[in-house]
DNA sequence: ATGTCC
């Protein structure tokens, strides 16, 4: 492990990279880091090995500090990762049909929303409509094999049959987090808040309303994509890698954000690659200070948005890009998100978990191969009927 | 990332 700095309590900086000389980071997001590490009330900073550059500030990264930075925990705050295990033995799948079965989860579900809402002791807000629903960017449900199981005790602790496919559900708080972060930015600007100060509180009640939307708008997911699937599930693990919490330090009370980064201090959980390479399920290990009780939360992107159809349309077609390397469909009608999500615009899972499993943060229980990865059908601007508003004339 | 929005 290439660890370029000291440990974060000792550091001058205060700032941590977890990651080998042959992961390559951006030069942007370590300066990103540094900026980051450098503003009023930081105590910490630790760069993981999928670090990438974010909008100011990196993602793939946990920072320890005595204020509270809205703006570091981003917009999606709760954005997180849950796995249900379902009764789908692997051996019956057919993709062709359930690719066909899976329409309709774009728009708001048809259930009885209110009553799903008090079940779940979930408060109504403006973005009601929005729960069940995926999203854009790199959020995605995914049903996966298990590749191969390394840590047999630790799988068979978590109640999982290698039998029967796995959901993934990578998604956040949609419009609901990125409300809450423009209206405090329109208040606050990017200045760490006092978390004594009326402002702070109000964002965090919002922060962790936030939260819970965000694992509801998850469990809906699933529950919807399982629905058209015909199948039945249940949750095995569900981690936030968006949030800023308290946290007791050395006898001190700071608060740890989180910015792209899972939790390694609540369990057993999943490290995604992208749709054309294996995920991980790993367990973390006892003691992760040395990273902020923090892991990676995936493989991190190598290009940025927007860049991958240019880099990649000459050598591969839309349609290329629906069927990967490991055998698995997409689903993804939008074609900048297919060339913005394509496999080549991250970088290489393999290399990002090893480097945390070296870093001695992590071992490895299971591999799992995606099957099926559902992003999106058709935009509705772009639907067959749609009318596009005709521009008035002068 | 985003009831983005040409």
């Amino acid at each position: 492990m290439n660890d370029r700095s000291e440990h974060p309590a000792a550091s001058p900086s205060g700032v941590r990279l977890i990651a080998s000389a042959d992961t390559w980071i951006e030069g942007e997001a370590l300066r990103q880091l540094e900026q980051t590490a450098a503003l009023p009330g930081m105590r910490a900073a630790v760069g993981l090995p999928d670090l990438h550059p974010g909008k100011g500030y990196p993602i793939g990264a946990a920072f320890l500090s005595e204020r509270i930075y809205p703006a570091l925990v981003g917009n999606d705050i709760g954005c997180g990762m849950a796995l249900w295990q379902t009764d789908l033995a692997t051996r019956k799948l057919k993709p062709e049909r359930a690719v066909a079965r899976l329409q309709g989860l774009e728009g708001p579900w048809n259930g009885d929303l209110d009553a799903w809402r008090g079940e779940q002791d979930l408060e109504s807000t403006d973005f009601d409509s929005a729960l069940g629903t995926i999203g854009g960017g790199n959020h995605f449900a995914e049903l996966q094999t298990v590749a191969e199981i390394l840590d047999r005790d630790a799988f068979s602790a978590l109640d999982l049959d290698a039998e029967q496919l796995l959901l993934l559900v990578h998604s956040g708080s949609r419009g609901l987090g990125e409300s809450i972060l423009r209206t405090l930015i329109e208040q606050q600007g990017h200045q760490g808040l006092d978390p004594a100060s009326d402002a702070a509180q109000a964002y965090l009640a919002r922060h962790d309303r936030a939260l819970d939307w965000a694992k509801a708008n998850r469990r809906l997911i699933a529950a919807r994509l399982l629905d058209a699937l015909g199948a039945e599930a249940e949750p095995r693990l569900d981690v936030w890698h968006n949030l800023v919490h308290p946290l007791d330090w050395s006898g001190e009370r700071l608060w740890l954000h989180r910015k792209g980064a899972a939790p390694a201090d609540q369990g057993p959980l999943v490290i995604p690659g992208s749709r054309g390479t294996l995920s991980y399920l790993v367990q973390p290990s006892p003691d992760c200070d040395a990273s902020l009780r923090s892991l990676a939360h995936g493989a991190g992107r190598k290009w940025k948005r927007g860049e991958a159809r240019g880099r990649l349309s000459a050598r591969q077609r839309p349609d290329d890009l629906l069927t990967t390397a490991l055998g698995g469909r997409v689903v993804c009608e939008d074609k900048e998100l297919l060339y913005d999500e394509a496999p080549e615009a991250y970088k290489g899972i393999d290399r990002v978990v090893a480097d945390l499993v070296e870093a001695g943060l992590c071992h490895i229980i299971a591999t799992l191969r995606p099957a099926l990865t559902y992003k999106v059908r058709r935009p509705a601007h772009k639907q067959p009927g749609h009318r596009k508003p005709q521009r008035r004339r002068a």
